[in-house]
DNA sequence: TTCCATGTTCCGCA
DNA sequence: TTGCGGAACATGGA
């Protein structure tokens, strides 16, 4: 469940687990995961070392260890996720890559899907800059006044500009419907067509939504019930206005909305 | 059996 | 140059 919030409680999770023991075993047990990377390469890398902070930047996992210059990169594509057990018996059922640490402690990276990616970067600035990913949403220095500024001589629907990781790294199909929908803002209106208060209301949503799933995720709590979340279904009836959700593509994507209130 | 899935990339077309 | 539609990737789950 892998978008901003989901990677960030990824990344919480990694850092209250995995940090500070030595890794004594790295298992590879699908190398498709590794993309370009070869195995053996990999494994040197790791094995031996500590993991020792964590950071995340839109959807992009970083991990310092203790060799020099040496990031572990995740990307969690559809279906990744991280767990942390001690019985090998709790292994999940699509590990990909199992750390075993000192003193029996093990952590899988899962993926059943397989669009997801574990790669030695050597460090997350130059990361992003190859990569091109525009400023993560929920950064201090993200401001209204930046925000603005992505959007300045864009044309084509708001929907298509939250989802691309080059202009805003983050947001994937889930929140970028929530956010629409907390700012009664149809998701193919196009970017130049917004009134200044509705560029305000997409940026304050967004990130109140962002930081709101993570402190939920973080409780274990679901979403709540007025949310579109809970009512991603055609013609359920939305807990805001009380219109028909509808559902269209945008993007590629499966888009669902409110007609009533998202104009 | 068929459709759908929280992501990304590549290609062709306008 | 920008934006968009479609397909591909891999593997279930409903």
């Amino acid at each position: 469940m892998p978008e901003l919030p989901e990677v960030e409680t990824f990344a919480r999770y990694f850092a209250s687990h995995a940090l500070d023991q030595k890794i004594v075993r790295v298992d590879v047990r699908d190398e498709r995961i590794l993309g370009e990377t070869r195995k053996d390469a990999f494994v040197r890398k790791l094995k031996g070392q500590s993991f020792t902070g964590v950071r995340r930047h839109g959807k992009h996992l970083f991990v310092l260890t203790t060799g020099n210059d040496t990031w572990l990169h995740l990307h969690f594509g559809m279906s990744g996720d991280l767990a942390y057990y001690r019985d090998k018996k709790d292994e999940p059922r699509f590990a990909r890559i199992v750390f075993a640490f000192e003193g029996g402690g093990h952590l899988a990276f899962e993926d059943m899907r397989l669009f997801g990616l574990a790669e030695i970067v050597s460090s997350p600035e130059a990361f992003i800059e190859d990569r091109g990913l525009g400023p993560d949403p929920i950064d201090p220095s993200f401001t209204l006044k930046r925000f603005t500024e992505l959007l300045e001589g864009r044309r084509g629907a708001i929907k298509s500009l939250l989802m691309s990781q080059e202009i805003l790294a983050g947001l994937g199909n889930l929140w970028v419907d929530e956010t629409l929908y907390l700012s009664s803002i149809h998701p193919r209106r196009p970017i130049d067509r917004l009134k200044k208060e509705e560029v305000r209301a997409i940026f304050t949503s967004m990130r109140k939504l962002l930081r709101d799933v993570i402190e939920r995720h973080s409780r274990g709590a679901p979403m709540p019930a007025k949310s579109l979340y809970e009512h991603r279904e055609v013609d359920a009836r939305c807990p805001r206005c009380g219109g028909s959700i509808q559902r269209m593509v945008v993007f590629g994507r499966t888009t669902y909305f409110c007609p009533g209130h998202q104009r």
